[in-house]
Parts: C-alpha cells; structure tokens; sequence
DNA sequence: TCTCGGGTGTAATCAACATTACACTTGCTG
DNA sequence: CAGCAAGTGTAATGTTGATTACACCCGAGA
C-alpha cells in the first residue's frame, strides 16, 4: 500500500527489486486462486510458487484477503485492456455487431476468464465491492462502447433505437447465453472458434430482425450483406 | 403443535421420526450455506440451529458434501417445481413470451434463488457434477417447455424460427440479462414488479422484432394481434 | 569497512472446524 | 416390561492453514 503509493509518485519508475517481488507474488497468487478457489488456497502454498518467503508476503499484501483483492484489480484491469474494443466507428452493423460478438465471447470463454468470473461471483456475499468494482471497470466499459457505437448507427440511419444502453446489454447478454453462461455451469463445454462463429452470427441476425422478419411482405429487400 | 403435525402428515405420507430430523437438518443446513456459502458454513452452527446432534446428522449425511448435495438437490427441485410454466398452449407469442419471461425474471431476482445460484456457480470447479445436475433439472425444463410453445406457435404461423432450443435459450438469456445479471453481482438490485415488467416488455419487443423492425416498408401490416 | 533496512527461512502460535467416540436416553414392538 | 435401534450431548482427535516471531543475510550509503 504505502510502497504503492510511493512508487506512484515517481514517474516511471523501472521496476525495482520490491515491484518484482511483488509482481511474482500476484502472478503465483493468480495461479493458485484460480486453480483452488478463495478458501482452499493457502499462502504457504503461494509463496512456494512465488519464491520469496512468508514473511515479505505479508508485509506487502497485509493479509490474504489484501492479495486476493490486489491480484482482481491487477487481473481485470488487464482483461478489460485487452478487449479493447476497436469499434471503427463507421463499421456496417451487422459486421460490426458480428466482429464486438465474436472478441467478447472469445474472451470470455476463456477457461481463465471463466474462473475469475466464477470466484467473483462465488464471493459477491464476501466480499460486496468486488463485483461491483469489477461491474464498472469490466463489463459497463464494454457496454458503453457498444452503445456509442449503436448511436452512430442509428444516426447513419440503419437501425432504430429507443434505449441504446439496454440495447447494448441485451446484445451482449444474447452474445453470452448460448455459450458462455453454458460454458460456466460446466467444465466440458469448449466450443472452437467455428461454433463461437456460429452462435454469434444467429444472435447478430436475431437481435437485428427479431424472430418475426418481415413477415407480412418475405420479398421486399434484404439488409445489405447477405 | 408436535402432536398436531404428526397426525396431520401421517394422512398424506408416514414422515417418520427420522424423516423429520432429516427435513430439519436439510432446512438448517439451507440458512447457513446460504448465508455463510460453503466452506464457512460449519455443520455444528447448523445442528444447533436444526436442534438434534451432531451424530445424527453425520449418520443421515455421511459429511458435509452429501448434507450440502441432498439440501440442493431438495431445493432445485422444489424452486423448478414452483416454476411449472403453465404455458396455456395457445396463448398468442406476445402476451404468452410475457407471461413467461415475468415469472421466469422474478423467480430467479428472489434473494434465495440469487444466493443458491451464486453458490452452485462458485463450487463448479469443487464439485462439476452439481452445476451439470442443475442445468438438466432446473434451466433445461424450462427451455424445454418454452422451445415447444415456440412450435406451436409457428405452426399457428405467428412466427418463423429455424432452431426452436436456440431461441428458447436467448430468449431466457435476454429475459436474465437486464435484470438478473446484474443483481448476481450486486446485492443492492432490487428491482419491483413495474421494472421488471418494463423489462420483461423491452426483451420481448427486441425478441419478436429486433433491432430493424419494418424498416423498408412501414406502412404494410401488423402482427396479428394489436 | 560498518550499519541499516528490507528480504529470507524456519519454526512457532492459535483457532477453527470436520469427523469420531462414547456413554446415556427414548420410544416403540413384542 | 425387556430390548433394541435410533437419537442425543459432550468431549475428544486431528488436520489444516492463517498469521507472527525470530534469527540471520545482503547490498547501498557513511
């Protein structure tokens, strides 16, 4: 905390001997929560991954519940970077919609992103603000791009629009349901990028036309793409 | 009062001494998982809230995983039961997809339901084979149910659909999206009747109609109904 | 070189439980 | 009423693991 602090202040600091040590504890930290879960993990055992010793542990995370704090922070910050969402601003929907669906999925398929999404949510009566925290730097980020994004598209004319941010969610939402939310019930569920592919364009063209379509007139005109 | 019940459960079914204990035990043990989750729910708080021994409840149980198996399996099975879609058959997409998606909404925003769900999420990895039980005896019927209203539905013609368990799956999805998920993992959503209505009402629009709606050609036809 | 502050290893502390053991009651059933 | 099968209370047993204490070590500045 205070070494933190201190760090901070001097720019750029290049990694000093206490930072390393630092970093290979949360790196070992990461590791063994995940593989384990919160309860079952033991300190002892982290230190035997991160080298060091118990002791420097301690002094630099105060507790357990202190690391397993600093390590979330560290981890979804860096999820959340990389998913970065490149929304050029001038995509096509259905493309555009089709390429958010296929990174948000993908990430979040991902066996690690599965177990920290499972450890958040397992300790969301433990520990309140973790989740709510990881709300605002994860998921609401990506939500708020995608509904900037629906705005601009609905102003070049090619959706209408009445709440871009439930929209957003519920896109997002439709994206998760067929695989992800399956994927975190059960271990075994691994699809490969085609069926991730799969699933994603049917909730593009789902969240697009609705299940109804153009049912009164099957021929008029079709939306650009296909 | 004790007098009273035996003779009272002794009509329908014989619920012996032992089954008694047992039902008490499985109550007790369902408050202080809840309340405290797995690994910090101790078995001796919960005899001492379910009156008995400790001894009795090893014998019933064997350990602490069965006593928390058999309290699941009772609970998933009473929570499904209570959510018995009576879907009328032939009630119209609209009214039938929100009559549906309020019931489904609301069950899963109660605390209870909310806690348990957390808490089958947060033992995946310790035990895989809960989180599978659950999905086959608790989501899946539902899915079921509401995939065959969708036939029948298309068969009266009010919708197209090429995959009846896929829509079924994102329409339960998009039904979680706005509220449930949310709450998951923040205890201070707590949404009532008229916004999860609202809710309900957005996720069906968006489901029939999508993002477009008639957008080539406004004026043609409605949608049986309205 | 001497000295100090973080680092390091190791070995205590200390509390919490799960799980068992044991000796004692009860409530039927014949 | 005897006897047994299940239930009860209480007190072990044993393990596990967070947290702390302690004695030692190494690298930078006086």
């Amino acid at each position: 905390m205070t070494a933190a602090q201190k760090k901070a202040s001097q720019v750029t600091e290049p990694l000093s001997r206490g930072d390393k040590r630092r970093a290979a504890f949360i790196a070992a930290a990461r590791q063994v929560f995940l593989e384990q879960g919160y309860e079952a993990a033991s300190m002892s055992e982290i230190v035997l991954r991160a080298g060091g010793s118990l002791s420097t542990l301690y002094s630099q995370f105060g507790d357990k519940q202190g690391l397993f704090i600093a390590m979330l922070d560290a981890r979804v910050r860096q999820i959340t970077e990389t998913m970065g969402v490149e929304l050029s601003a001038h995509t096509p929907v259905e493309e555009g919609l089709r390429r958010i669906g296929m990174q948000f999925t993908s990430k979040l398929l991902e066996p690690e992103a599965l177990e920290m999404y499972r450890l958040i949510v397992g300790l969301a009566r433990k520990f309140p603000e973790i989740p709510r925290e990881f709300q605002r730097r994860g998921p609401d980020k990506i939500r708020q791009a995608l509904a900037d994004y629906l705005i601009d598209r609905k102003e070049a004319g090619e959706i209408r629009l009445e709440d871009p941010y439930r929209a957003a969610t519920l896109f997002l939402e439709m994206t998760r349901s067929g695989l992800v939310s399956r994927a975190l019930l059960d271990e075994e569920v691994r699809p490969d990028a085609e069926e991730i592919r799969a699933s994603v364009n049917i909730v593009v063209d789902m969240f697009l036309h609705g299940i109804i379509r153009y049912q009164p007139d099957p021929g008029s005109e079709k939306t650009a793409k296909s």
